[in-house]
Formats: C-alpha cells, sequence, structure tokens
DNA sequence: GCGATACTAAAGCACATGCTTAACCAATTG
DNA sequence: CAATTGGTTAAGCATGTGCTTTAGTATCGC
C-alpha cells in the first residue's frame, strides 16, 4: 500500500500515451514480439522499446527474450489495480449521493409532518 | 469515439500525479472549495489552481465559482470513461485465456479418442 | 562463415510538466 | 473604507518525456 502509490503513478502515466494504449491494445488480444508491436506504429524501433520499457516499468506489460526475439504479454493485475482505483473513487461517490438523497428525503417527510 | 481518444489521453494524465490523485480523493468524498482542497497539501495555491486546472481539461472535475469562493466538483462520467477503457482490455485478454483454455481442453479430449 | 533479422545502447534535442515567487483583483468583514 | 480572504495571472526555472539518429550485439537460416 505504500509502494503501490508510485505503481499508479506509473500505471496511469504509461496509459496516458495513446502510442502505449495501443499497444496495450494490441497486445489485449495476445503475446507478440517487439517488431510486430511496432510494425504499426509510425516511429522508429528504439522509440517503441523506449514506451516498451515504460510499460514494463509500470508491471502492465512483461516480457521475455528467447533467442533474438523478446515476447511480450499483458499483466492484468497491474490493469486491475488502476482500474480499481478509479472503480473506488466512484463508487465512493456515488455512495454519497445516495445518502445526501436519503437526507433530502428525510428533510421532505419532516415537512410533510408539519 | 474520436476526440474521446485525447480525451482519454488527458484523463490518465491528470491521474498520474499523486497529488491531483489526493485532490480526486478529497472530491469523492462531497464538493470542496480551493483553498480547502489546498490545505492539506504541501505546496503554494498557484501550484494547487494548476493541478486543478489539468483536471478540469481532462474532464474529471468541474467547478464553478459564486461570489470569491470556486468550488469543485468530482465529474463520474469521465472517472468511468477510464475505467472502462482499461477494464475492456481486461475483459479481451480473459476471454483470449478463456478460448485458449477450451482449445487445449478441445486438444486434451482428442488425444483421449485415439 | 556470412548476410539478414531482431533487438539494444547511447547521445542529443524540442517541448511539456511541476513547481516557485511576485504581483494583482475582487468579494467579504469589521 | 480599510484590511482580510480567496482566487488569479504571469514569468521563470529545473527536470522529465518522446522522439530521433547512429552505432552497436547477439541469434538465425543458408
Amino acid at each position: 500500500m505504500l509502494n503501490q502509490l508510485t505503481q499508479l503513478d506509473k500505471a496511469f502515466q504509461a496509459l496516458a500515451d495513446p502510442t502505449r494504449r495501443a499497444m496495450v491494445e494490441r497486445l489485449a488480444r495476445g503475446p507478440v514480439s517487439v517488431s510486430d508491436l511496432a510494425r504499426p506504429l509510425d516511429m522508429s524501433l528504439p522509440a517503441v522499446m523506449q514506451h516498451l520499457a515504460v510499460l514494463e516499468s509500470s508491471g502492465l506489460v512483461q516480457s521475455r527474450k528467447v533467442g533474438r526475439v523478446r515476447t511480450c504479454q499483458i499483466n492484468p493485475e497491474a490493469l486491475s489495480a488502476a482500474e480499481q482505483w478509479i472503480n473506488q473513487r466512484r463508487i465512493e461517490w456515488e455512495h454519497r449521493l445516495d445518502r445526501l438523497g436519503q437526507y433530502l428525503e428525510t428533510l421532505k417527510t419532516e415537512g410533510e409532518k408539519k
């Protein structure tokens, strides 16, 4: 719960870039090699490598090299950590609205008693 | 679905900063004025204003000024847009694993027939 | 072994980000 | 109306980000 905050920083920052989101979208359909990952992207291979490094250091993606080809995979756990942070804020907000609604309802019925 | 990509960039980028996440956490518990929002944060008011500007341009937060006090509120729609993007990638990945599992299961029963 | 393939490492550069301080304005409050 | 409170603007600066190019180093297929 301590260093995890830093992991959230990294996860959201990784997802903030459209190129990296495109990479994640591709990886969600299955593991791919670096050069396959790079093929549809309009930039140099080193640039893609740098994006991959960001994704890996955020924990969103893992990769391992076999022979000369590095294969990348999504890590759903890191993905759901980010998802849950957002989810909790939304839930919290909605509960607040519920309580507010109940309160207003109380005021209303109190008013009717008079 | 077109400009929304840019909105996703902004939403994730907004959430990538721990100060801004702290602000969102505070706002999830209810609307607050700018100076109340700033109070627990260890930085100048202008710095907080700049973070607020980022949150607003991402659509995650809305604010309006009455008299001399600006009150900030969370916008759950923008929050859930980001949440859903992540969710879809995770779902996609899990479905892939399901299909893979079924395929392996098929291979297994095929093998048993022999 | 030898060329092609698949990455990797390093340096450099333009632009964005996250602060700061120093004014400044506009509603309240006494 | 003067002082305070709550917010805003602008400028400046250190550091970070997203590329590029150039120059490698390991495999792989013949």
